[in-house]
DNA sequence: GTGCGTGCAAACGGTTTGCATGCTT
DNA sequence: AAGCATGCAAACCGTTTGCACGCAC
């Protein structure tokens, strides 16, 4: 087994107590939507992972595919990433991280700024409500789409 | 002359000139919009802005709305703002700022973070690319929605 | 007068939903 | 056995588009 494979595990006993504890049924679809998410960098749309997974699982449907988003998303096992696009996309890392985003390619890269995390927020928004996160997400055109 | 029509009127210079700058017809509509964006601190929605435009000009459609808004953000003039909502919205504020979303209501407040601004990106994403923008987004609950 | 901008209505695309069936618990 | 999850198809909703007319230039 190798190191991959062995994340993948882990993957999946971390998701299955996980879905145990909110009371989520542990299904192929669901198990095999989080995985192909959480073993993809690129922040897919419902569609792309769709797409990917049905190389493996012929009879999955696009629908299930949003529903199971929907459900994980809401209860906070993933991510749905702020876009300005029409399509949603989403992730499964939950670490603190931020986002670096081309506006040409649309493709968007995870980075980490740990000054900012722990920078306390600024006196204008103290007594605003109770802050749950904070994130960046940097603009700009990568190298790959750069002239 | 109060100030807020003071306001309005520099508005409407800086819009002009900023019409006439990219090649955009000063049409009717086009600067109503414009206006009625830029004195709305709440970042509404194309339809928002349609149901409040109604009320002065009851001819206007939503699609000459969405229409509006696309050519302006495309010029710079305004920005759509990142949100996992389904529904854009939009400011015409321009200055550097920041913002603070209730996940409940989905109300938008806009901050200022000099600090921020001011620093430095991080290592990590030196040598991607062209950076453009540098946004700063917290999630929270406003005292409104607090229980 | 020229041709961009608008209103109307119809299409579009991503996402959601109602229903009957299947599979986890 | 009970009922949540799935697949299918149809609805949904925000947004976009084709067309003919109108207005800024």
């Amino acid at each position: 087994m190798d190191r991959s494979e062995h994340v993948l595990q882990e993957n999946y006993r971390e998701f299955e107590s996980a879905c145990r504890k909110v009371g989520l049924r542990l299904t192929h679809q669901r198990l095999e939507v989080f995985r192909e998410l959480a073993k993809s960098t690129d922040h897919p749309s419902a569609e792309i992972l769709h797409q990917r997974l049905r190389r493996t699982i012929p009879t999955l449907s696009l629908d299930t595919v949003y529903r199971t988003l929907a459900t994980l998303a809401g209860h906070g096992l993933i991510n749905k990433v702020d876009t300005i696009e029409s399509q949603a996309r989403f992730e499964a890392t939950m670490d603190r991280h931020h986002h670096l985003i081309c506006s040409r390619c649309k493709e968007i890269i995870d980075f980490h700024w740990h000054s900012i995390d722990a920078a306390p927020l600024p006196e204008e928004i103290k007594g605003w409500g109770r802050i749950e996160n904070k994130n960046v997400v940097v603009y700009g055109v990568c190298n790959k789409c750069l002239p």
